[in-house]
DNA sequence: AGAATCGATACCAATCCAGTATTGGCAAAC
DNA sequence: GTTTGCCAATACTGGATTGGTATCGATTCT
């Protein structure tokens, strides 16, 4: 039993009418008289009564008239839902998050990628760097962003912009009265190290450039998450580097000023996706990463 | 988009290997990769992607795979229903009853049909003679069961069986003594004829035992159906001459005795139905009546 | 390096299918 | 009562489709 034969018993049920039916189906009548009564020998019975005037339905035709105009309907429905996923119209994207760059960059980005496929699921899972990793070669997630992404023959990365960086520190500390802060004037701070990796990130930059500039780094804490960092300067534990994304995390009695160090000028936040994954929803939020990137830097 | 097609798919989508789908499907792999591919081409998006160890699914292909188990069984159920129809399993009948037949061969025989096939709908329809066959002529009703009708190009008649005919009387009419009751008995009696219709019937043919035997023929009143005589018997309005299932109907002071005549031994009671009419619940039920007859004269 | 396995391709034969022309049956029209 | 018209079924042919075998190129495992 074919769908073709269903289109064509349709016809056939409704216009009761061998050549009106072939017509309407776009064929010629003896094709269609040879696909029902093959229809008719796979059922092993009878759907229709050959009469002087035309055709009418058995009792085996109407039950199969019940279930036909449905059985298109869904077909057609198949169709159409895998046509639009084909086209990354619909279906579901799964992204992993992390650090400060969910506190603008992100949200804004992900905004833009809904106006475009209001459609498409998104799911957001905050995961750390290795974690994101893990969770693409397990395709838990179908993109990652994070910041300085080690390279991976199987990951592509796609940097999304470059941010300066700031220093935050407490309203009462001595160097707020500078408009920008350098590593030397860091020299021996008590610092909040941020984000504690194994992988290299921000804080192996940080160190390495302390390192070059000859200034002693006096790690007070090191902490995982961007929040946590920003309270403990509230609290008054020391300062911290971070982006200027941080800078939109007001809590009271912080302040951030530019760090200005020639080693250390700007980070990348990268978005990281598989390599092998034909996505077409993928493709588009590529796109779309593009084009807020290359909008980013014609600020 | 053919069912084959999407068999294909779902045999591929679950063995994720072209060469095992093909074996599963009784058939060879090149010829599965094209209907793949052909089906691809038409959805415009592909379905599968090809790995050196077998195949994925794509996100439209796994929307593809949410919807074709699904669209499988339905099609699966139209053509069992279909078949079931077909044969006469499923479906409705609907048959017209009128009269004394009602009291008690046809709520018999409904009930060996019904034990036949308990998953045929019966709906039933009291209706005239002249009824019936009109409901017949418009397909309102299957089959109908009625005494005497008449011969119609377009029907068949069958004859259920012939039921000897008797007197009913109130118990104290003076005929009550004698073991049975003659034409010449009634010889002026008050009589109800029943039923009163336009087409010949029992009415008719008392008349004309009437009027062979000499006998003078006093109606004192002409109703419709079967109970408003036996009632107008209880009444004491006069007798009737009724057919012997009506001797079920036992109502207070009404006593029944045979008719001897040799004009009027017995009345068929016989079944109606389209000579065009295919369906095979009808054959089933026709062949349900034969049966019954059969046994009945075995009596 | 070689064997095994994957899907894709090339090619051929059989099948299926659509289309045209025609037939047979029936009923309404003249 | 013959004719005309419409119905579906059939006969037949050419072309499209399909399935098969053999083989290829790529990749993985041994």
């Amino acid at each position: 039993m074919e769908l073709r034969q269903m289109r064509e018993f349709l016809a056939l049920a409704e216009e009761r009418n061998f050549r009106r039916a072939a017509e309407r189906l776009h064929m010629a009548q003896p094709p269609l008289t040879r696909q029902i009564r093959a229809l008719e020998e796979e059922l092993g019975t009878a759907l229709f009564v050959r009469t002087p005037k035309g055709v009418e339905l058995t009792e085996a035709g109407q039950v199969l008239l019940d279930e036909v105009p449905n059985l298109l309907t869904l077909a057609g429905r198949a169709k159409e839902r895998t046509q639009l996923a084909g086209k990354g119209m619909i279906g579901r994207i799964d992204v992993g998050i992390f650090g400060s760059g969910v506190l603008d960059v992100i949200p804004r980005l992900l905004a833009r990628f809904h106006a475009e496929r209001p459609t498409v699921e998104i799911e957001l899972h905050h995961l750390s760097k290795v974690q994101q990793i893990e969770a693409l070669r397990d395709r838990r997630i179908t993109v990652g962003f994070n910041r300085l992404f080690p390279r991976e023959p199987d990951l592509v990365i796609e940097t999304v912009l470059r941010e300066r960086l700031v220093v935050g520190l407490y309203k009462s500390h001595r160097l707020c009265k500078q408009r920008e802060i350098t590593v030397r004037d860091m020299d021996g701070e008590p610092l909040i190290l941020y984000p504690n990796s194994p992988l290299p990130g921000l804080a192996q930059q940080v160190a390495s450039a302390f390192h070059r500039e000859g200034a002693r780094m006096n790690v007070a804490q090191s902490v995982e998450d961007v929040l946590t960092c920003v309270a403990l300067v509230a609290g008054g534990f020391g300062l911290c580097i971070a982006t200027e994304s941080t800078a939109s995390l007001q809590l009271p009695g912080v302040v951030y000023r530019p760090l200005n160090c020639r080693f250390l000028k700007d980070i990348e936040l990268a978005c990281i996706h598989r390599r092998d994954d034909p996505s077409p929803i993928l493709a588009t939020f590529i796109d779309v990463v593009r084009a807020f990137s290359r909008e980013w830097q014609g600020r």
